[in-house]
DNA sequence: TGCTGGCACTCGAACGCACAGAGTGCCAGA
DNA sequence: TCTGGCACTCTGTGCGTTCGAGTGCCAGCA
């Protein structure tokens, strides 16, 4: 359907669009890039581009610049993804085992994700809905009043207030964590409300009550906590957007303040492999001149959770995605060290 | 030294340049004020205003504007706090209401200042210097390893692991966790060292390694988390920022992201009332263009960790010192209640 | 059939220029 | 001490011109 120099063509043109931000005209490619063909027949060329839409005229006698649709082609078939250097891979490496909790390993990798790729980074703390129980603590802190906490595997630490219908007792108190943790520790996250289900049964008449609030909360916080923390970074890129910049920047700056929307913006990303989302692929209206590069990064073969980046359609894709996939390598790494 | 209308005109000024964005000149002065002279008498006294260095012309022949100083004079005689509406009050208690744990508090905090304010919002989370312990406790994961979690009276948890020198059994734990609790429950954070110090010597020999290493942990948990905290929010309230906006903002991005210089922008702040810091007077030098309010909050009359905004020089004074100085007093009330 | 050089055409960016409008400073008079 | 008047100084805007990059098309050539 198109020519292998046409794909060149349009190569040629994405790449020094994204280099020079302003729209490139056949002259200039013949001249920067050694294409063997004269300026006349890339002007062809780039009528035939323009007419299957992938790229566009600013207005009339302006250079071309790629569509959506365009970059899409260029991420799809003309473009790998850029390895990083050794040095740059050992930077991260160096800086990532800096960490010392699971908050610094999620700040820390926000940061470099954003300064590597020179844009607006997004990490997603370890999802819980995959993750196992490591340890539940029940502790007394007022005769009816009780405190929970749960810890992953992840290194992650929730805990829980709780009021008691009835005064609960030491001894029962002792007696329901040892069960508890027997039934749980190990065990994924999703697995649990079956676990446990039986528990009150087994405690006293007037333990029961109590049992079964505890079992609540803690059901509850396995459901809510299941409802994902972000952490974002590098929003001064933003201001590398481009000249129409209030204008492209507000919208960004707005989605970028709702989790809810990053979420639903990492969470299209499909589980294996790296997605690019280009554009108006992305369902959300403010971010229609952005891309979002994502990939899941996990301790073991699965991913737990995601990571991305977010940034001008104009960017190098190439780059971008070689940093954003080592990144997640490293992180990786790290969790399933610890 | 100025003169009573002098002053007035001052005032006027600010409040027009406030709402308008732009240089106000004499004739519009005394069309939109009642200030009973003519334009000329008012363009003497904006010379004079001028030659004290209250105000300024960004070329000649255009109207004048504030300048640092005359904001200053504005902030600290011309102008009071303004109280919110009844509705406005009511609808922050309602927001801050639905807070179901810290983080949630501050989040809502956050949103809530971002959007009364529309400018960016920065919130502490209170400080652990000032908290007292409400609960510490030990759990043991594997032979030699422990986990230390730390309950602050603010409801803050901190975790970390412990490695142990030699394997620590669950009577040694249950005594420890036992004297830990008995010792530094209910004290400050600043107190625990001198408390626990002599700790170890009550324990055997085959133990003392174990219990000095759960105790230097702890310590070090005190001192580390005592570098504290923040959110931001509304960052979007950014691009309402000025004409000549992207040179303003990306340095204020880039000072935002910076947790240290934040904490030392509301660090700043006395302890007691609302602190205003106008353009230079900032020392960070991405922020001389922009102005912080902030003011302490807390559970009792102690504050336990500030809070405040930040924003352009050409802001709503008493309006946004209003808004602050409101919802610092519900997240005191909030924070008392729980 | 596909590539090339040539040529006319288009349109935006940059520049110069004139002009209106807003604002000032200063001065003389009440 | 205030006021009205007046000359002056800017900036912003609109308009016409020019310049140049870039295009589309066509005829010719391999």
């Amino acid at each position: 359907m198109l020519s292998e120099r046409r794909l060149e063509v349009l190569r040629a043109i994405v790449q020094d669009y994204v280099g020079t931000e302003e729209p490139v005209g056949s002259k200039a490619l013949t001249e920067r890039h050694r294409l063997g063909v004269s300026p006349a027949t890339v002007r062809n060329d780039m009528a035939v581009l323009e007419d299957e839409g992938f790229i566009a005229q600013p207005h009339t006698s302006a250079g071309r610049i790629p569509t959506d649709k365009g970059y899409r082609l260029f991420v799809d078939r003309l473009a790998g993804v850029k390895p990083l250097s050794s040095p740059e891979r050992r930077a991260i490496q160096n800086f990532l085992d800096g960490a010392v909790d699971l908050d610094d390993v999620v700040g820390r990798t926000v940061r470099l994700l954003a300064q590597l790729t020179r844009q607006v980074a997004v990490v997603q703390y370890p999802s819980l809905t995959r993750s196992t129980v490591r340890h539940v603590e029940l502790l007394s802190l007022a005769p009816a009043r009780l405190m929970l906490v749960l810890i992953t595997d992840t290194g992650r630490v929730e805990q829980r207030m709780i009021d008691c219908p009835a005064p609960f007792g030491e001894t029962s108190l002792a007696d329901l964590r040892a069960r508890l943790n027997s039934r749980v520790v190990g065990r994924r996250f999703t697995d649990v409300p079956q676990l446990v289900q039986d528990l009150p049964e087994s405690f006293e008449n007037e333990d029961r009550g109590t049992v079964s609030t505890v079992l609540s909360v803690l059901l509850e916080t396995l459901v809510e906590e299941t409802e994902e923390r972000l952490m974002i970074g590098g929003t001064s890129n933003l201001t590398r957007f481009g000249h129409d910049f209030p204008v492209m920047i507000r919208p960004v700056l707005e989605a970028l303040e709702e989790q809810v929307v990053l979420l639903k913006l990492l969470g299209e990303a499909t589980d294996s492999g790296m997605t690019v989302r280009i554009g108006h692929e992305n369902a959300h209206e403010g971010l229609t001149s952005t891309s979002v590069v994502a990939v899941g990064y996990g301790s073991g073969d699965e991913a737990v959770a995601k990571l991305g980046v977010v940034g001008p359609t104009r960017m190098d894709y190439p780059g971008t995605m070689g940093a954003v996939r080592a990144v997640a390598r490293y992180v990786g790494q790290i969790l399933a060290e610890s």
